[in-house]
DNA sequence: CGTGCCTTTGACCAAAGGGTCAAAAGTAAT
DNA sequence: ATTACTTTTGACCCTTTGGTCAAAGGCACG
């Protein structure tokens, strides 16, 4: 059981109950702050059982990144080169925000272990994130070439677009402190607000 | 030594010492994932010589927060309602990057805190800093109500720029290892970027 | 129902962690 | 040089932590 492949229904089951698990700690303590009795409590096991389908604490935090990495990006590799550019950005933007809002544990585990120095795919983001960043830059690139939006620095756009959707999961609690109880999901107006934001930033000029 | 109100010279020199490698440490790893060992060694003192100057942990993560907290705040204070508002709005947009650019762990040391739930100041959010936000917000409101400023939402704009200034920092090995090797300072194409968003948002339309 | 495999657990271990303490080593002012 | 005070340290303690192991308890299938 050094990789989990899941074979059986109750190794699926219980993969999954630790992998969840481990999301809620992981995200809430970073890597070194969680503990693996956390995650067995959170999960429902006793921790030799949850050391039966993962050999070792980090085997559960890398299984969870890797997992979560292909999925993170996939909107930004659904931008679509040929699509109408404006468009194409919005709704990078959006289903960012909707990652976040869906997501947001998702999100805050990778802001842990990046805020922390990403010790653990530090060469992931070197290679397949910079290839995939490199190569939507030149899109953008090519799209302002064209005048179909404004010119501008495309990876700084991109970090934008990252910074803002993210900082909604990332920030809740602070976002949620400042805004008041009687305001609970700022998602609506974020979602008007960048959407705003970056139509100025990017339409044509006339 | 309950509260670390320094006194003599060589604990000044001390009590400087431990919040350097301490902010260092609990910048890196969070505050459940930083040792007192390891802050101790970082500032080349003696586990029992340390904790002679800040009785537990927790008591140096709180002179931290607590010293910081204000310093952090003040870009925002600085925001004149009787300035000039884009002018306003853009000083207070670049002496947050600066911040970034000159202080990383501290953004970090936040970003940690507040990622984790912000469990040692969810109430100074709820109350100072929501006090501040909204001060400033209407301040931005009456800018748009008086067309100076293209109306938007005032609290979502101010989110945007703690987002947008603090990747930077806070995502600092992120940003590295996507612009690659060779352009080791993102500052100066950052600035451009986030003005040119900004001016190009908040500039009242024709 | 018996056999063989999968799953679960209580007991245990060594290392690391936060923190204490009494005694030693400095420092400063007389 | 003495005195009174501050600073530093080695040794120690208890708890937490990551991980092991052998034995017990399920489960599926002929």
């Amino acid at each position: 059981m050094n990789q989990p492949v899941a074979r059986t229904r109750i190794q699926r089951k219980n993969i999954r109950l630790i992998s969840d698990a481990a999301l809620s700690v992981f995200s809430t303590y970073g890597f070194r702050g969680a503990t693996v009795d956390q995650i067995a409590k959170e999960a429902n096991l006793s921790k030799p059982n949850l050391l039966y389908y993962f050999p070792t604490k980090e085997a559960i935090h890398r299984h969870l990144l890797s997992t979560l990495m292909d999925t993170w990006l996939d909107p930004l590799r659904d931008m679509d080169p040929d699509g109408e550019p404006l468009e194409e950005i919005l709704t990078y933007l959006r289903r960012k925000l909707q990652m976040s809002r869906d997501h947001p544990r998702e999100s805050r585990l990778f802001a842990n272990e990046i805020v922390q120095g990403a010790p653990h795919i530090l060469d992931l983001l070197a290679t397949d994130l910079k290839a995939l960043v490199d190569d939507k830059a030149a899109t953008l690139t090519r799209w302002m070439d064209e005048g179909r939006i404004n010119r501008t620095d495309p990876h700084h756009l991109i970090f934008s677009i990252w910074s803002l959707t993210q900082h909604y999961a990332d920030f809740e609690v602070q976002v949620g402190a400042v805004l008041g109880p009687e305001k609970p999901d700022p998602y609506p107006e974020a979602e008007a607000y960048l959407t705003t934001l970056f139509t100025r930033m990017l339409t044509p000029d006339a």
